[in-house]
Parts: structure tokens; C-alpha cells; sequence
DNA sequence: TTCATTGGTTACATGAACGTTACCACTTTT
DNA sequence: AAAAGTGGTAACGTTCATGTAACCAATGAA
């Protein structure tokens, strides 16, 4: 997915998009809500994002600033990461789209059950 | 991007992934909150978007039961879109994602300037 | 008669995002 | 001495979402 450029756009939900529109940063970010994680943690559970992309993504999130890298210098490595003040204000956001999924998720189901049986 | 299959999965979130993460849905679903909109009138108020794309997830949208298309008889064609009770959920989240977007863009401009400053 | 209008479709091209596999450093445990 | 645990990185491949350009049908207007 191409990103968007924020500063071409005025459109909120444009810079939204361009901060946590990635397929996985919702997610990440919804595992951080409870406080700081390892990245082994999270790495257990978002089982199907790779190691790679896990680590790219939270580089992304570091850049921008919605999250705080904590690495601490022991052996073997420990790594937590957790949401910074301007990673709090995304929370209504992720709040709304868990209210949302469960509800909407079945909804669809339904609506595509009655759609093939029209056929 | 590959897409998510939702009912491979438990998390809300990806759910609400799987139906509005696309690159243009949001914003697309955005411009029907104030009631139906025409093809041409959507392709005008979102100008980076192509009439292809904006077409494929129109039908997308229109599959999962997110809007509705009405489709005028008339030479030349009029085609509008609207949101249909499914696509009235999602309001909230659209709502969160407008409020935080123009706030957290000027946030994070900050931060970076200050992380560049430090170089 | 030629142009504009509208809401598309088709064929083709591209690149960003995503994935897989292997490897590393350093210490503690077995 | 070998294995396990941790948080990565490097080199490669793949594929899906997106983009570009041209075209269409049917009507009314110039």
C-alpha cells in the first residue's frame, strides 16, 4: 500500500490513515494498551506477523513517536515496548474499532448469508 | 497489502481490519456521513484516487454490506452510494479517527522536529 | 455532426508491503 | 560442550493493492 504524504493532505482521517493506517499497527498498538510488552511477547501474540515485519513496524511507530523503546542491558536482552503520550491518544480510536469488530463482524456474516441465499 | 481472512481470527480488531483497512475506505466512508453521494461527486472530494480504485471499493463496500448503491435509470447515469444500517456502526470509529488526526499530525510534527533537532 | 456528460470496464504495469530463511552475540543452564 | 533464550539483522522472493491509459454506450447540447 502506498502511504499517503501527511503534510499533502487536510483531511483528518488522511493523517490518521498515515500513522496507524499499516495493517498490523492497530493490532500492536492494541496489545500495548495495558501497559509495556516485550517484543518476544508480542511476537507470541500477533502469531502471524514475522519477526521482521514486527520489528519494522515498531521502528515506524518509534519514528513517529507513538511508542517508547525501553532496552535494557542485560543478557540475554530485554526489550519492552509501550505506548508514549501521543500513542494515548490513538486509545479512543482502537477503543472504537474493538467495539466495533465483534458486532460489525457478525452483522456482515448475516448480511453475506442472506445475499448468497438470493443468490 | 494482504488482506486478513476475519474468520480466521478472534481479535476485534482485525475484524474491523478486514472490512475498513484499506488504504481509501475510511476516507471513503467518510465522505458518506452527510448522506448519499454520487460516483463522480466522491471521485472529485478524494482527487488522489483513481475511478478504478474508487470503483473496486465501492463494490467491496457494497459486498459487505457497508453501503448501499443506488443506481438511477437515467442517460447520462446517476449512481449514488450511501451508507447503509451496518455502515451507520462504524460512525464512531470514523468520528475517533477525525478527532485524532489533526491533533496527532501536529503532535508528531513536533516530536520530529525535536528528534531532528538532536540529530 | 461533433462534443460533453456519466459511470463505469479492460488491459497492462509497478512497487510497496509482506514473507521466508538463515544468521549473529552473549550468557546461563544442562 | 552443547543447547536454549533473546532481540534482532541481511539477503532474498512474492504478491496484492494500487495506478495509468484508453475505451464504451446513450443522450442532449452546440
Amino acid at each position: 500500500m502506498k502511504k499517503f504524504k501527511a503534510h499533502t493532505s487536510t483531511c483528518p482521517i488522511v493523517h490518521t490513515m498515515t500513522y496507524i493506517g499499516g495493517k498490523w499497527k492497530p493490532i500492536i498498538l492494541g496489545r500495548l494498551l495495558n501497559g509495556a510488552v516485550r517484543f518476544g511477547k508480542l511476537a507470541v501474540q500477533i502469531p502471524d506477523i514475522s519477526r521482521k515485519i514486527l520489528t519494522e513496524q515498531l521502528k515506524e511507530l518509534e519514528e513517529d513517536g507513538l511508542i517508547i523503546r525501553h532496552s535494557y542491558n542485560e543478557k540475554p536482552p530485554r526489550v519492552e515496548y509501550e505506548l508514549s503520550e501521543i500513542g494515548q491518544t490513538v486509545i479512543p480510536v482502537l477503543m472504537a474499532m474493538t467495539e466495533l469488530g465483534s458486532k460489525m463482524h457478525e452483522a456482515i456474516t448475516k448480511h453475506k448469508r442472506r445475499v448468497t441465499r438470493a443468490h
